[in-house]
RNA sequence: GGCCAGGUAGCUCAGUUGGUAUGAGCGACCGCCUGAAAAGCGGUAGGUCGGCGGUUCGAUCCCGCCCCUGGCCA
């Protein structure tokens, strides 16, 4: 039982592939992106609907509530656990998301030291008063590989990484999860399209997303906390239509921008995976997509 | 038509008391990425300083004319 992973950036039709796939191996479904987690947020994720499912059984959609925070680790052990009881019961598990770490963490044997709150707080308001330059100070003596390894201004890794240090008590350099072998024998495809082109599939996603009721969308999970969940607010659409709501209304402006950050995401995105060489490339744009996929 | 303000990087704007623009933010391109990852971070490219003349050794900066934008007045 080999698992397959479709990957790749947003817009290039995974979702739709994974459930054909799913049709013709017996294999169900597993979400890999971290915004799908979250219940509600629906049409700005354009999350698969009940009718295009067509039966096929998905896993970890819709298992956050908006204000919680993502977390990979979380994530891991949830993904790992459907993968390995799918496949003890003969299903093929199809991983689909276009969050690159989530997948990683879940198909290749990496393993993430513990988090503590309390630490983590502490270190977040020593980043907001004194800024990052300070904390990565304290690394350079703590963890000079570490503070080599990390950008000074990058303040969210400073955290983590003195974080891990004072939880474990070892350099973090040391305790840093490497990419190991692959935990799973997995088969990974990867979509992607011409950059125009995907441009374009992107620009008209965002307007249909508008024209869906994006916004109505927002308002809705603002008064379900949107605002205080620290990764659900950052999503993309979902952070523009809240900006909009703080300035003008101008929702024209929101997708716009929305369009705009989808576009860079996309940059992210191909920059992330286009280093795992064991993924094998597919153009989304192919009529023979789900043979090519199989083959 | 008159008066005022303004025309500097793709966009919004700093700046240069005349000596090759340390320009900034955003965007674009490229990349990094290990408990927020649709997040976070970095690097690079990009400007005949609205146009034409004049003054000057030298003008984006001073002078003249013209064009464009916004505002006020008629």
């Amino acid at each position: 039982m080999r698992p397959m992973a479709i990957v790749g950036p947003t817009a290039t039709g995974k979702s739709a592939l994974a459930i054909s796939l799913a049709e013709e191996l017996g294999g169900e479904v597993i979400n890999a992106d971290a915004m799908q987690l979250y219940r509600g947020m629906d049409i700005g994720t354009a999350k698969v609907t009940a009718e295009e499912r067509r039966g096929v059984p998905h896993h970890l959609l819709d298992v956050l509530d908006v204000t919680e925070t993502a977390s990979v680790a979380a994530y891991q052990r949830a993904a790992r656990a459907t993968v390995e009881r799918l496949m003890a019961a003969e299903r093929v598990p199809i991983l689909v998301g276009g969050s690159g770490l989530y997948v990683r963490a879940v198909l290749d044997e990496l393993d993430f030291p513990g988090t503590d709150p309390a630490i983590r707080a502490s270190l977040e308001g020593e980043l907001a008063e004194h800024g990052p330059q300070e904390l990565h100070k304290r690394l350079t003596k703590l963890d000079p590989t570490a503070a080599a390894a990390i950008l000074p201004s990058n303040g969210r890794r400073v955290v983590r990484a003195l974080e891990v240090i004072e939880l474990t008590g070892r350099p973090f350099s040391a305790t840093m999860p490497r990419p190991g072998p692959a935990r799973y024998d997995t088969v990974q495809i990867g979509l992607d399209l011409d950059t125009e082109e995907l441009d374009r599939r992107v620009d008209l996603r965002v307007t249909r997303m508008f024209e869906q009721g994006l916004v109505d969308e927002v308002k809705t999970l603002e008064e379900q906390g949107l605002r205080i969940g620290r990764t659900a607010s950052r999503a993309l659409g979902y952070q523009q239509v809240l900006d909009e709501i703080d300035a003008d209304h101008d929702m024209a402006a929101a997708a716009a921008a929305t369009a705009q950050a989808t576009r860079r995401f996309v940059r992210r995105q191909r920059s992330w995976f286009r280093r795992d060489r064991r993924i094998r490339w597919l153009d989304a744009s192919r009529t023979d997509l789900m043979a090519a996929a199989l083959a």
